[in-house]
DNA sequence: TCTATATTTCGTCAAATAACGAAATGAGGG
DNA sequence: CCCTCATTTCGTTATTTGACGAAATATAGA
């Protein structure tokens, strides 16, 4: 029960629905969501560290820049059923759209200050 | 994106998820269910105002009772993707099981102070 | 090491939420 | 019409939540 309302929980902020159907383009990091969501970073990287707990999304290091990505092995059935349905809502969204068309049109060197390989 | 939320947050409490898996029982009144949950009255209409608003229960009046119903023909793809998962999951909760056993025990004369048709 | 950048953690504040009891509303039966 | 019971609405309170900025942590590069 408790794991349930924590998934649904997560999934009950605007802002972290729209970082879900941001993942659904490509994995991104903290900066970059941030830049889309205009909010604070310490604001974004809480969202995430939620929708972690809930086990919807999975993190990975990679320098100094963490990149968020769907959990498309997700191991509970709430989110089996729940991620894929997200999927398929919201496509038509305005914000959503918008949110995608930053994403795809931002290169890391704006959304973030510096970008080095 | 607005009625998405609302459907989440409608279903990220614990008590409203079990408000949901006592009416796959049966319909019930506001007095029964409020004496599976132990809380109070009050409480309890609150919390079905908000799964009526999310659409995912119906009401109807009888007499000085108004019964809630599982929305079976909900209209949004959300309730009708999330309403029959949810049927399927926690079946094996423990406070679930107890709750419907309440449920089926208790007929509405204890439940409720009179019962008179 | 020092600096810059990315991210998380912490402390704080305002708004939302869940709970209660009391009061208001509605329906049925003397 | 009065009384009772079921339910909702209202006002209050404690807790949770979402937001921020500042401070702490981590990494890469000069």
């Amino acid at each position: 029960m408790r794991n349930l309302t924590k998934v649904f929980k997560a999934l009950s902020d605007s802002n972290r629905v729209r970082i879900l159907k941001m993942l659904e383009v490509r994995p991104l990091c903290v900066c970059e969501l941030t830049n889309a969501l205009n909010l604070a970073t310490s604001t974004v990287s809480k969202h995430l560290s939620l929708l972690r707990e809930a086990e919807l999304i999975l993190d990975e290091k990679d320098g100094k820049w963490v990149y968020y990505r769907l959990n498309e092995t997700v191991s509970h059935a709430y989110g089996q059923t729940i991620l894929p349905a997200i999927r398929s809502w919201l496509n038509e969204d305005e914000n959503v759209q918008e949110d995608r068309e930053q994403v795809l049109a931002t290169c890391r060197e704006e959304a973030c200050k510096i970008y080095e390989k």
